[in-house]
DNA sequence: TTAAAATATTTTATGCTTGAAGTTTATTGA
DNA sequence: TCAATAAACTTCAAGCATAAAATATTTTAA
């Protein structure tokens, strides 16, 4: 009734499960660091930026305030701080949304595209140098494993 | 010449890696959003508390200041508050070190080790509840291809 | 011996993050 | 109409995170 050692025993779940998200959690915190480092000495800005400007990017008329921190799912005050001081760096401006007072649009600045435009490309480079264990395939087929359904949507 | 879809050219791993990221980014993201609302709800603690916590639980003796960051790779000023917190919450103590007086050795209370077996054996329960689309051999591959190199020591 | 360098830690300045409370403007329904 | 409710956003308090500067102590080495 011995069992060999490679078997793992149902009742192990729990703990495979753990060491999976403590490994996880300390490969996305590394990466992170690092990008944080790079984007701190090569463009003097922040992961929280970028992100902002990533959202930006992908929306030609801009984005409302409550639309930024839906996609990036943080909450309504933290966008507030992070567009105020993109704004103050001519990034982007917020544009009254017409038939709304409450309302303000986002848009990208024509600075804010090509410094975006910039950073992306290097942290598009930043990641495929990092990840770069992982072929192309190898990374096509764990990014569909990772599909969660713990995408809780909003709630 | 033309390729059949569901071929991957070398010149995508890029975007494979990219996107690979951003999938690994959103998942941890959204299990660590679960785990702060979960600590904050159920015991009304932090995730960065419990780190502490779990990283003093694997030493009897303690450790000092400077290991604590060093287990958790974050900045020795940041462990000062979450330490300050702890203790003031009777969690833990600060300990002089003999011989050495600008040292200290933090360690446990009774209070501190009784109040976080209870959380870890919840941590337990959320994350495999979390991870349950992942059989225990699942959670162990995945495990396993994600030991990043990028473990940067320290330097 | 003692000045310089290294070590351990805290403090400071700045920014990110949340949840909750507050303000202003829009919408709804009696 | 107009009070209540909802929506969009900002402000606030607390805590987390970093890098850099400051403090205190110990070690090194001339």
């Amino acid at each position: 009734m011995t069992r060999t050692m490679a078997q793992t025993p149902l009742e192990d779940a729990s703990k495979e499960r753990l060491r999976l998200w403590l490994r996880l959690l300390k490969t996305t915190r590394g990466i992170e660091a690092q990008l944080r480092e790079n984007f701190r000495t090569e463009f003097d800005t922040t992961l929280p930026r970028f992100d902002v400007m990533a959202a930006l990017s992908r929306f030609e008329d801009g984005l409302k305030m409550s639309q930024i921190s839906g996609v990036l799912r943080v909450s309504n005050g933290n966008v507030t701080g992070i567009v105020d001081r993109l704004a103050e760096d001519g990034l982007l401006v917020r544009v009254p949304v017409p038939g709304d007072r409450r309302a303000h649009r986002v848009r990208m600045t024509r600075k804010g595209r090509e410094e975006f435009a910039r950073q992306a490309a290097a942290h598009e480079a930043w990641i495929a140098e990092m990840l770069g264990q992982f072929s192309a395939q190898e990374a096509r087929t764990l990014t569909t494993e990772f599909s969660l359904p713990e995408d809780l949507h909003d709630t």
